[in-house]
DNA sequence: CGCTTCTTTGACGAGCCTCAAACTGAGTGG
DNA sequence: CCACTCAGTTTGAGGCTCGTCAAAGAAGCG
């Protein structure tokens, strides 16, 4: 049964979480400990099940064990637009939020979440310090995730698209404890890469048979290969943490107008 | 003299800051009277300069008295995404961050600032509810307008894309009291405008000259004219974001004040 | 198995990009 | 006051990327 990826253990259900949030700033074991006990209360959705809705009241905090959604949004002529997936490890509604939320949340698959809300009371009261820099680290990150998907579509092609958006997957996933330095699940349906990419099915399809053509990917089966990162890197100009500075621009910038 | 468009009272400074503000969350008299006292450390920057370097030591907060910035990223070959832009009355900073900042600001024009850190403190301190409100639903409108470019840049074409943002610049400008129902300031190069819709400059030009020559916009020197906005709307459905109006109790700040 | 969902392939067209050059307007200096 | 320059805008021609339409394979699933 080790044959597939990674098993998430059942036993430990909330080790994603746990494990996710190292990688943002070091807990305590009493934090630890914190977030291991909100094993208690767990629920489950249905893939295609809404999370949170557009416009709606604020959801419950929640940390996701295992399963992917995804926050979107749907135009009246039925196109969408994926903002970013939601893995197993990530939370979402962390932020307390007093209004309606900002993007529908789905699940794409079957998910099992738990309830975050102890974790943040406890972040919030002072009583977890460690806990709450990585929370606040983690929802950085998220910001930082956002952005660069809006680099993916407005300034690359489907070529660097793809190649940068399975990257990013891979070193959320290798992080969360899943997968390792090439292979990782990847539940989604072309469908959801095109809605996420802002391309087409068919040339979502196209892209990843260049990818596997060029010996630079493979996929089968809900599971993804990256052959050569190195490669796929310099496609994408992937780049994890922004580089410490000094990048002189090449462009001008700027007009001499005066203020409005 | 008033042949161009609605003066900025040099009189009164954090006038539009205060406008805005307001817009999202009502303020008191001495939550008023705080933010125009900022008057005092003002700071001018020139077209071109940044404010912000991507990586670089989290900057100063501070409220935009006049002239417009934007957040970007420029990739090592020269392309350029602009996240958005940054209009009197905007504030950036304001979260405190504690790690390296995510994009760079630029400024597009002269430029005028005033620190922003003595309305922080009293926000965060309790002492002005009525302002920590208004920033903090502010702050969501941000990432509303993030967003809302996502989708833009995903899943519009170039002709929704360009109605849709006119559509934005005129109502933020006119919540913060530039421009009116129709017209407001757009000192922006369409290069500008194509990094930010991501698209070739050549391509915002004849999507311009379309919107143009069907009569639904005017664009002459620095100046926008929206001719017939129910119509740009129905192009771009185009959805103002609910108002923050139904804002509960006062609760704590969320995970953006810092960690103890 | 028979159905549905997903993937793959082909043909064709459109949207948008690139290259190139002409045009406009606002300085700038002789 | 008139070149002259320079940034920005506009226009044309041609081509690549990507989308749409259509339909034929795979692949999961009851």
């Amino acid at each position: 049964m080790t044959g597939r990826l990674a098993p998430r253990s059942a036993l430990r259900p909330l080790e994603v979480v746990v494990r996710r949030l190292r990688a943002f700033n070091a807990l305590s074991e009493a934090e630890q400990e914190l977030l291991r006990n909100l094993a208690d209360r767990r629920e489950r959705f249905a893939s295609g099940e809404e999370l949170a809705a557009e416009g709606g009241p604020p959801g419950r905090p929640r940390f996701i064990l295992s399963g992917w959604a995804c926050r979107q949004r749907v135009l009246p002529d039925g196109r969408r637009q994926i903002f970013g997936f939601l893995l197993p490890g990530d939370g979402f509604a962390l932020n307390r939020p007093l209004a309606p939320e900002l993007t529908t949340i789905v699940a794409l698959t079957a998910l099992e979440t738990a309830d975050a809300e102890p974790a943040l009371e406890a972040a919030l009261g002072g009583r977890a310090s460690g806990l709450a820099r990585a929370l606040l680290a983690a929802e950085r990150a998220e910001q930082g995730l956002l952005l660069d998907h809006m680099v993916r579509l407005g300034r690359q092609t489907a070529y660097e698209r793809v190649a940068h958006f399975l990257l990013e997957l891979q070193h959320r996933l290798e992080v969360a404890g899943l997968g390792d330095s090439q292979r990782f699940p990847l539940p989604l349906t072309q469908e959801i890469l095109a809605d996420a990419l802002g391309l087409s099915i068919v040339h979502v399809n196209r892209t990843l048979q260049q990818l596997r053509r060029e010996g630079l990917i493979e996929l089968r089966s809900g599971v993804a290969i990256l052959l050569d990162r190195e490669q796929l890197g310099k496609i994408a100009d992937y780049r994890l943490a922004p580089p410490p500075s000094a990048a002189p621009s090449p462009r001008r910038v700027g007009l001499d107008s005066s203020p409005a």
